[in-house]
DNA sequence: CATAAACATTGACAAACGTCGATGTATTAA
DNA sequence: TTAATACATCGACGTTTGTCAATGTTTATG
């Protein structure tokens, strides 16, 4: 998978300035395409959503595969891919799994594609 | 190609609340997740920057094409997929095709990512 | 230890994507 | 009318993506 040899989300939002006020360069552009790549998913932009929505703001995978109507792996495949992107953490208590946002992330993407 | 199958990002934008504010529907994941998609590709972020910070903030295709390093028709693919996702409005002046940013797209979709 | 539960990882496959060369379509100029 | 220019569309290709079934790994429990 290529998405994940990529840089997480809060670097490329420290970087650099918004979309439209200057150029962006080759490597900022890839960068943010990735990240928005990491968004750009029906399941991942659910999950983001219960996660968020969920009591204390974390969601274990077990909470999520049923609401979501898909398989167990196919969960813990987008989990990894918006952790190494840097939208959610993990912390694993036991033998579950807790996932939650991670603060700024979202923002800090927001703020790139915003023009005013 | 799927993608140009959706709604403008005018209508998701106009639609719902922020993705971490309450449980978004399948449907609204759906359609900001082609927004979104429309977006996460590193040659269409570099046209939407271009193009805003080219004279009169706008641009035609043969301004693109080579700064960008790629083919007529794959710049034209990109082009097209923008304005079908709503990022770009198409203003054709004799052979001359002009592309500018459509006023509030790129906010709309920043809108709801936020989450303060 | 053996079993069960929660999750991660692997391998496979169909669908979608980005790119290009070739060709089609308007519009301008001679 | 012919030629040239700017752009769109088509068809093909290799690559990436989302999904699943099967399997591996870790932790708790009996």
């Amino acid at each position: 998978m290529t998405l994940m040899e990529l840089l997480p989300v809060r670097d490329v939002t420290a970087c650099c300035s918004p979309l439209t006020r200057e150029a962006i360069t080759v490597e900022n552009a890839s960068n943010l395409a990735s990240s928005l790549k990491a968004l750009a998913d029906p399941a991942r932009l659910r999950i983001i959503s219960m996660v968020a929505a969920h009591e204390n703001a974390e969601a274990c995978v077990c909470d999520l595969t049923e609401p979501l109507g898909l398989g167990q792996p196919t969960v813990s495949h987008h989990l990894r891919i918006l952790v190494e992107a840097g939208y959610l953490t993990r912390s694993k208590r036991g033998t579950w799994a807790y996932y939650k946002l991670a603060p700024g992330a979202l923002d800090g993407v927001a703020r790139l594609l915003v023009t005013v």
